[in-house]
DNA sequence: CGCCTAGTTGAAATTCGTCAAACCCTGTGG
DNA sequence: CCACAGGGTTTGACGAATTTCAACTAGGCG
C-alpha cells in the first residue's frame, strides 16, 4: 500500500528539470506543498477515468503509462524515470481526468503537487511553464514517431529500431540490455511476446544478434541490422 | 508558388485561440510582425529536416501534417483547420528542425510569426504560453490515443471511431462529411485505401451506413455502429 | 469529351495474433 | 541444498486480418 511521508522533499524538487533552475529558497517553497508517496512494484498510481488534479514527479523508481483497448490488450505509452513528471493533463485543464493507466514497475517514490499550488508557481516563475512546454513538446514528437512506427513499420523494424536506440558499447562488443521484460516490451512495440520471441529467434538464426541472457543481447553488426530493417 | 502579402493580418490573429483573448491594440501589435503566405493545393509548406523558426497559423484552407516511413509509406498525423497552429517544435527549441512534412490540401493562407517576435509576446503576455501549452497537451492526448488505436484496434473499429468523431446532425439524418480523401484517410488510420474501401462496402452491405457521394456518408444508427465496433 | 487520379473489387500472399504445449529461470520453503 | 511452483519465454500449428498486386470503374477538371 502507498504510504505518505511528510518530511522534507527538497531532493525531489531539486531533481526535476522543470524546477531545478530555481534557487534554494524557491525550491524549498515548492517542496513545502509537495507530498511524497511510495508505491510498491505493480501498484497502480491511477487508472483511466480517475479524476485528479495533481502533478506527479518521479523521485525514485520507474512508472509505466499504458492504455487498454476495448478487447483488453495493453499498449505501453511510455516509461517514466526519476525526474520525469506526469499528470499534466489533469493540471492544465480544469476538471481533468486521466486518459491512461499508470503503474509502478519497481519500488517507486513520487512527489505530488496540487493544481492550486502549481498554478501559483506558474504565475510567479514563468520559466517553469516554459520548461513544461518544452518537455511536452518533446513528448509529442516522440508520440508521433511512435504512432508512425506502430502503424507502418513491420514488427521486425520496430524491434531493430528499439535495439538501436538502446545500444551500449563495451570493448569492441555492441550489446543491448533490455530495460524491461519481453512481455512489457511487446506491449510497448504494439505486438505480443510470442512475436517478439520469434523475431529475436529469426535475427539470431540469420547471424545478426546473439541472445546471451533474457535481458542481454549482443549485436554483431549494427549497420547491417539497420540495413536489414529498411 | 507561394506568394507573400504584406497587408493587415488582424483577421488572422483575431482568429486564433492562442491570441484571441488579447485586446485590439495587442492583437494589432502582433499582427504587425506576422506575414501572410498563400499556398496552392498540394504545395509543401515544409519538409522533414527543414530548419525553421516560425510559428504557422492557419488563416484559411487546410494543411495536412504527415510523416514518411523508411519504406516510403505515409502516415497522416493530423489535419489543421483555420485557427490551428503548428511549428511549435521550431519555436520552442533553439535550433529547431521540422520532424514532419506539411502540405496544403486546399488553397491555403497562413500567417507566420518568427521566434524572436513570439518570444517577446510570450514574456509579455503569459496567457499566450498557457494557451499554447493547453493546446499541445490536448494534441499529445490525441496522439497517444491515435497510437493506441492504430496499434491495437482493428481497422473497422478505427473507421467507426473516426466516423463517430465527425458526425453532423441534420433534420433527423446523421451523416459524416469526410474532411479528406479516402487515400489520405487511409494514411491517417494507418491502413490502405483498398482496406478502407472494403470496410465501407461491408458496413453498407450490413445496412449500417450509406455512401451518398465520395465525401458524404449517412449513418443510420450511430449507437448500433458503435456497438458493432466493440 | 477525354484524360487522369481516386476509388473499387477480386484473388493471392503475407504478416501477425491466438491457442496450446513445453521450457526455463527465479525465488521460496521444506 | 534441493524440489517445486509460477510466471515469463520459446516454439509450433493454425487462422484471421490486412496488404499487395492487378484490373477495372467512376468522378472531377481541363
Amino acid at each position: 500500500m502507498a504510504y505518505h511521508n511528510h518530511h522534507s522533499h527538497a531532493d525531489c524538487i531539486r531533481l526535476v528539470p522543470i524546477f531545478n533552475h530555481l534557487n534554494d529558497e524557491q525550491m524549498h517553497l515548492i517542496a513545502q506543498s509537495a507530498n511524497e508517496v511510495q508505491y510498491v512494484k505493480n501498484e497502480l498510481l491511477f487508472r483511466f477515468g480517475d479524476k485528479d488534479d495533481t502533478l506527479y514527479i518521479i523521485n525514485n523508481g520507474r512508472v509505466r503509462i499504458y492504455s487498454l483497448s476495448e478487447s483488453g490488450r495493453e499498449q505501453t505509452i511510455r516509461i517514466l524515470h526519476p525526474g520525469d513528471f506526469m499528470g499534466e493533463v489533469a493540471v492544465l485543464q480544469t476538471e481533468g481526468y486521466h486518459s491512461n493507466y499508470a503503474e509502478a514497475i519497481s519500488e517507486t517514490s513520487i512527489c505530488r503537487i496540487h493544481k492550486k499550488d502549481l498554478d501559483q508557481y506558474l504565475d510567479r516563475y514563468p520559466e517553469i511553464m516554459r520548461r513544461i512546454l518544452s518537455d511536452i513538446t518533446k513528448r509529442l514528437q516522440l508520440s508521433e514517431k511512435q504512432t508512425v512506427q506502430v502503424s507502418i513499420e513491420p514488427v521486425e523494424a520496430r524491434i531493430i529500431d528499439f535495439l538501436s536506440e538502446n545500444v551500449e558499447d563495451e570493448k569492441n562488443h555492441t550489446y543491448v540490455t533490455l530495460p524491461m521484460s519481453k512481455k512489457d516490451l511487446a506491449t510497448y512495440l504494439g505486438t505480443t511476446p510470442e512475436t517478439i520471441s520469434r523475431k529475436f529467434s529469426s535475427l539470431e538464426e540469420r547471424g545478426l544478434i546473439k541472445r546471451h541472457t533474457q535481458k542481454c543481447i549482443e549485436i554483431f553488426d549494427l549497420d547491417e541490422l539497420l540495413f536489414v530493417s529498411s
